[in-house]
DNA sequence: GAGCAGCATGCACACGTGTGCAAAAGGAGC
DNA sequence: GCTCCTTTTGCACACGTGTGCATGCTGCTC
């Protein structure tokens, strides 16, 4: 079939120990055979067997990715961030979503595990507990993003939420906002946990009242999750002033919905969201939200498993490592202070 | 180190041919056998190794993508579509970014071959022509996607750009719109072209003069582009009363500049985009755009990839397959009959 | 010239799996 | 009891690569 060590070694009247030795340049091997046998596998158009190579060392220079959907805008700017640093130590990524089916996760780990990635990165917020004790006695290393349970690994990397929440709370506090209402999603467990916490912790500090029915929660982030929440609130015989948003796909769909009802944005109501997607800058109004450094986190995530696995000269790998980022809060248009007279404003 | 088929056969008195046979349910091996080794085989949590499977079968039960970046919304939507495919086939993905960049493109091709992928899926428009030839003397099944070059290979799936462009003119044409105007990516080759001339042919069928300058092109497809480029159409002394973008990232950016600008969209001025992305439903006003069936395009090329690899029963491989997909017009809120005071309106 | 060091290369086995062929076991028919 | 057939299993080799160890060669020193 294709060409081998075999069939260089053949031309260059050596043994195929000598190729294979030549091939990476072992200092065994004199420097003129290097040469030479270099210019006839470039002659020959040989390509190294990734197969055989993993079979002999155990070892693939593959990463596997697990994300929930790889059409979530979050996730993919992730995504893109991993695959730049995969590319750059020429390490291959495999990559399954999970739908965040149990099923679908569970054929993806055993994959995983018969294609012997060495390491594994996990985007999925909600990765069942049970699979985590089949990855731990996988034996390779793991780092979770933003995962629900991030302290529970070894290696993780995630966004501080509750600080991010504060940021988001505090501004619109500091803009006199008094009913401060959240949406969240609930199949995002620990993430939108966090952001909820971080909003009381700030209205609790600012002495600010949030009744029950100012928080509600959907299964689901995506813009019509966001459309249909909103009729909750405006349900309420109190409504809220402002809305926190567990992510900008869900207040992509309030805006619209705050539209389509004829408030006005930020005049009547505020809203923020999260995360910064690139789309939050082009809704109407441009949308206030917490940058989160997506494509860093995502390089991030890639670095610290291949210092893991190929510690660079003299980095020491760490047994532990947990990194929580701080994002930024990114004013933009769509908040303000409240409106004076909202409450004739409501339709 | 991991459970291999000879430590299943130790424990099951056989020989290691034994439990290979009996594990794929081979009619040479006794029912009682196989029932028995499968038991072991799963009590001893054994997994296969794909190395050593692929070595011996070279199969590697694994498709390459190349996308040009996972990040944009367009393509990270036809990936999902391949992955629900793939998954349902039990193949793997592997998957890489090109980033348009050659000297990327080249590492990729070559981890390509090296990992022996059984069929390689292109999602990259300007994938290079020096690459096509390297591509086909590997040998093994591609299938370009949107390709600018679709028509050169053998198995290829695209949409229908001329089609969809003269939809999407003949409805501003119907709208009463004289003079439209055209927004490029320039990096997108075929697909700009296409575009381009679906536009021209409808409007010389009306009998309508396209202007040089009413066609522009930019380099690239993001909201950003769009926003740049619409001072080009503002300093034209002579300005169209409609544009149609390349697609909906480049149009979102231009609602932006147009409302920048003070311009009210569909009253002073009427935008199209094109693929129909999840966040053109939720622009200022709707996009209307033109609806591709990026999920199904992407589930249809890896299914005939899969079909070329291994056969469905009763199926003919087909040693040539080009499918050319129609989208179709959606009509949202972006598009309105030409203001009649439209110069006045003008900044 | 014997001995030795140092360099360059080959031999042989291993990684885990799949498979053609031989062989063993068992039963049936004469 | 022998032959023949069927069923079940084992032997041995192959896939392409990596590596410990042995071997051969060259040149130097005493």
């Amino acid at each position: 079939m294709s060409v081998t060590i075999k069939d260089i070694a053949k031309r260059a009247n050596v043994s195929h120990s000598t190729v294979s030795r030549a091939l990476h340049s072992s200092p065994l091997i004199s420097d003129e055979t290097i040469e030479r046998i270099h210019q006839i596998a470039v002659d020959m158009g040989y390509f190294p067997s990734a197969a055989a190579r993993s079979l002999k060392t155990n070892r693939s220079r593959a990463l596997g990715v697990i994300v929930s959907n790889i059409d979530d805008p979050f996730f993919s700017e992730i995504l893109q961030g991993i695959e730049e640093v995969a590319q750059e130590r020429s390490y291959s990524l495999l990559m399954a979503a999970s739908q965040r089916d149990l099923e679908r996760e569970q054929a993806i780990v055993r994959d995983m595990r018969e294609r012997h990635v060495d390491g594994l990165i996990i985007c999925s917020a909600s990765f069942s507990a049970g699979q985590q004790r089949k990855l731990l006695e996988f034996g390779i290393p793991i780092v979770v993003v933003n995962n629900h349970a991030a302290e529970e690994y070894r290696y993780s990397i995630y966004h501080d939420d509750v600080d991010g929440s504060r940021q988001i709370t505090r501004h619109l506090i500091e803009l006199g906002h008094k009913k401060i209402a959240y949406l969240g999603n609930s199949l995002s467990g620990r993430v939108t946990l966090d952001r909820l916490t971080g909003f009381c912790q700030e209205m609790e500090i600012a002495g600010l009242d949030v009744p029950e029915e100012y928080i509600y929660e959907v299964p689901g982030g995506n813009p019509e999750d966001g459309l249909t929440a909103l009729s909750h609130f405006f349900e309420l015989p109190d409504r809220p002033t402002a809305l926190i948003c567990f992510n900008d796909m869900l207040a992509i769909g309030v805006l619209k919905g705050l539209q389509q009802a004829g408030l006005r944005v930020p005049g009547d109501f505020s809203v923020v969201g999260f995360d910064n997607i690139v789309f939050s800058a082009y809704t109407n109004p441009p949308l206030t939200t917490l940058d989160q450094p997506k494509r860093y986190i995502g390089a991030e995530a890639a670095r610290l498993i291949l210092n893991l696995l190929d510690p660079l000269t003299g980095e020491e790998a760490p047994n532990q490592e947990i990194q929580k980022l701080k994002g930024r809060l990114l004013l933009r248009k769509s908040t303000a202070p409240p409106s004076t007279t909202e409450q004739q404003r409501y339709p």
